[in-house]
DNA sequence: CTGTTAGCGCTTTCAC
DNA sequence: GTGAAAGCGCTAACAG
């Protein structure tokens, strides 16, 4: 690679100061018209770049913010940064994303690696294993030092910061209540263990909207799906138990997993099953018969948590963090019987 | 937020020179033990954490590299980011990834940022908009100056450059091979406009493919999906005219909505008509029937990408820009008739 | 053992 | 008009 042009190599070249070509490059009205632009051109035919990483260090301020994920995979969250993008491009700032790829291991390097000193703000979604060894001491410094930072969808009650999550239990009570006001009589859930907190707070809704209506929760027509394992065989299992009439996924992959096995049981949808899935990505607006499905609204709760976090930045004194709940809405599509 | 705290800080609290702080935080055996404690203590308790811009801007070297991407909700491209992932993080680098959204002006904007100094080499795969436009000066530069890197799948020979792509063309040779072994006389191809290189790689398999078993090419047959309009709709066109016994699809998406079209008008997945599509995400695997489909092996090329990113990176020498090409095979589920 | 110094690339203030 | 100097936070060679 050829050697990085620097402002000290100019102004070698052209036997002046470096401040000269600084302000040169800035086009200064201090600098000779002429000197300037002979300056400029060397510039540019030279490629020159300023190194971020000196001005960065200079004005202490990067204009970047840094997103941890789990995982781009799902849909949901690929909508979320488009809603990111969406306001930070707009208010001058960079995204630089870092996958924690559901690891807690990198998702503590992705975070070091970003405060320190490389962003100016954070965005979090925690993954799934530091969900489970519920270690968030990574966080802890980064509280403390009020380093501003917004965490979505997957966030910790313990921590006094900005979050922006939807109302996952809401949400569920309205699949679960659609199912119901449907005629469905046995109606599943199927969902990921307890230590997923979107899992959790979803089957609690399901067990609301089912308790609301006077009916007990039966225990064999919830499934805990174990990813580490093929998970059409667990839905399956749950056929081979019992027979349910209704269906709520909390997610996409779960309800088209179950809308096959269904299917392939010779069941018809959504005549004698009716399903309903979490998150409208392409699996559900794809499958056949579309999938009826909680919509989590992922561009909207991208561009509020880059909000948040943006005025956070810019806000000169301290004020209190705030949680905002995004409501979700029930697109009905043709997974699931009319009224 | 509270102050960062630095070396300088530390220094004035214990009275000490900043290159004492420096060594005591690095353990080193120059400094008294007694010292070093009470500043590791120190520093511990008030977070210290090295300002990466300043270590960066010190060795020249950033141990990062930057990935710019049109997408990441086209599942192949999360599966590359993983491949990338494996290699860089298992070579002691950093990823950070920036989205295009498949837009000229934000591709030159995130190349910018990541090439003035804040990543050591770069993987891109191109915006389609850039593809339209056929404007590839913003790459110029690097390319003069050969800074590292990397193109895949989207790629474009102007460069030179190492690239990695999949031999698009093969792929869909044994694609539409498979169609014609199988049975089908009439084959239709559900592709993107041309200006999308792999689009129209991929067509050129398809048409030497029936050329090669002396067949023509019939233009009814062919479907050019304009994203911006409803892609279901086009696809509709094409059974309005014709009916194929076969299709061949150039993504994920256009095979599965063209399996919908096909099953709404009543044809019998695969006895009717048989489809294979490209790509082996989650809609191919989750359909019903599951979609034969060319698999792509994302994982591998991101590999291979990172692999060729990093060793240019390290070496010291120049060397010819290499082109890797990464053969797909034909993954063979349901949606096509068996021999 | 600890401190001084120079330097990474750049910006900005102040002098000449 | 141009340049010198200080400083952003850190490292490393060298001096004491």
């Amino acid at each position: 690679m050829k050697p990085k042009i620097t402002l000290k190599n100019i102004a070698k070249e052209f036997d002046v100061s470096i401040s000269t070509v600084s302000k040169s490059l800035k086009n200064s009205h201090e600098i000779s018209i002429d000197l300037k632009q002979k300056i400029q051109e060397y510039a540019k035919k030279h490629h020159y770049k300023p190194n971020s990483l000196a001005v960065r260090l200079q004005n202490q301020q990067t204009k970047t913010i840094g997103v941890v994920l789990p995982n781009i995979v799902h849909h949901f969250f690929s909508t979320v940064i488009q809603g990111i993008e969406e306001v930070t491009n707009q208010r001058g700032y960079n995204v630089m994303i870092c996958l924690s790829n559901e690891s807690y291991e990198k998702e503590v390097l992705n975070i070091e690696m970003f405060t320190s000193g490389s962003v100016d703000g954070l965005i979090v979604s925690i993954s799934k294993e530091t969900q489970k060894k519920n270690d968030y001491s990574h966080f802890n410094d980064l509280i403390e030092d009020d380093f501003p930072i917004v965490m979505f969808d997957r966030v910790n009650d313990k921590f006094e910061c900005d979050k922006v999550i939807i109302d996952d239990v809401s949400g569920s009570i309205n699949a679960t209540n659609h199912l119901i006001e449907i005629g469905c009589k046995k109606i599943a859930l199927i969902t990921t263990p307890k230590h997923i907190t979107v899992g959790t707070l979803r089957r609690r809704g399901y067990v609301k909207a089912i308790q609301n209506h006077g009916q007990e929760v039966d225990i064999d027509l919830i499934v805990e799906v174990d990813e580490r394992e093929n998970i059409k065989e667990q839905i399956e299992d749950l056929f081979d138990n019992e027979t349910p009439d209704g269906i709520f996924a909390v997610n996409e992959v779960y309800a088209v997993s179950a809308m096959n096995v269904a299917r392939e049981r010779g069941f018809k949808i959504p005549e004698d099953i009716s399903i309903i899935g979490f998150t409208d990505g392409p699996l559900s607006r794809l499958a056949l018969p579309p999938l009826t499905t909680v919509v989590q609204h992922g561009y909207s709760m991208g561009k509020k948590t880059a909000e948040l976090l943006i005025n956070r930045i810019e806000s000169k004194e301290e004020f209190k963090p705030q949680k905002v709940v995004l409501s979700t809405n029930l697109k009905i599509r043709k997974s699931t019987k009319s009224l």
